[in-house]
DNA sequence: CATATGTCCTGAGAGC
DNA sequence: TGCTCTCAGGACATAT
């Protein structure tokens, strides 16, 4: 579930490797399956050992390690995925060990339980074409008329097609339903109904929702997977209105129950009363 | 082209 | 208790 506060806060937590050395790469023993390493280890490890790491930064939801030499690897943590500077919460789900000198930490870890995530080692024309140009505006620089423009003619539902990473990158299920909620649009509204004024409420809920999200550090849902970089625990999930709320009472109005539907495969929670598709009630701005 | 659906993966939890 | 089943949702592949 890492999303973008999540993939923000990992970011600003490996900052301390900024200046190090790569010695070496390394694919710890695991016994599952492993995940997506591209190039393959070997290559991996010749490509970085021995450069620099320059920068550290974010694009949606996948986190940049930039070299001296322009390579970058670009980590999309997908459900699971973690980076850490400190031991992992397990050994078996450990993925890539990056062992490091000259700076102030001595490795950086990658982790992750399901497998779902991808590492890759990219010079700077593929990632202009792979990852960049593949991904919309980011979620924190768009504006209110850049988002209406990219979206206003769709015929999707605006819940579904705020997920869509090339409309604009970085928001995932558990904060498209908080913005929403925080903007009172009814998630299943389609695209072209909405409003100019409901953009505009629902452009100042993104950045509302995610900046807040990012202050407590992100989200550590029930299953606890997510974790900072140090492998402390998000605060975020305390301050949730709608995500995972089914059938509790809407923090707004007080009367509606949290409901839950499917949308795309996904669980949307959003209040029947607060959210409706004729935006005619008040707004929280929170 | 745009939109919709299927797939991958593991572990938690439900139900029997 | 221990088994089987379902579910969680990122992004991409494939289908419509």
């Amino acid at each position: 579930m890492p999303e973008l506060p999540e993939v923000e806060t990992m970011c600003r937590g490996i900052a301390p490797v900024v200046g190090s050395t790569i010695n070496s790469v390394e694919r710890p023993p695991c016994r599952l399956k492993a995940c997506l390493l591209q190039p393959r280890i070997d290559v991996f490890n010749r490509r970085v050992s021995g450069r620099s790491i320059e920068s550290v930064g974010r694009r949606g939801k996948r986190v940049l390690i930039h070299m001296d030499d322009s390579q970058v690897i670009v980590i999309e943590p997908r459900m699971t995925g973690l980076v850490l500077l400190v031991d992992p919460p397990t050994k078996d789900h450990l993925r890539l060990r990056m062992n490091l000198t000259g700076g102030a930490e001595s490795e950086l870890l990658i982790w992750d339980r399901r497998g779902l995530g991808t590492i890759r080692l990219l010079d700077a024309a593929e990632f202009a074409t792979r990852v960049d140009q593949r991904l919309g505006v980011d979620a924190l620089e768009i504006t209110a008329d850049q988002l209406r423009d990219q979206l206003k003619a769709s015929s999707r539902q605006v819940k579904v097609a705020l997920l869509d990473q090339k409309a604009i990158a970085g928001i995932g299920n558990l904060y498209a339903a908080e913005i929403l909620f925080l903007s009172g649009v009814d998630p299943r509204t389609r695209c072209d109904k909405l409003s100019r004024q409901q953009w505009q409420r629902i452009h100042a809920a993104i950045v509302g929702v995610l900046s807040e999200a990012i202050r407590y550090e992100g989200s550590t849902l029930g299953d606890g997977t997510y974790r900072n970089a140090l492998n402390d625990p998000g605060g975020y999930q305390n301050c949730h209105r709608v995500y995972d709320r089914a059938a509790l009472p809407c923090p707004r109005c007080r009367t509606g129950a949290i409901r839950r539907i499917v949308q795309a495969q996904r669980s949307t929670f959003f209040c029947p009363v607060c959210q409706q598709k004729r935006g005619v009630h008040p707004l929280v701005t929170r």
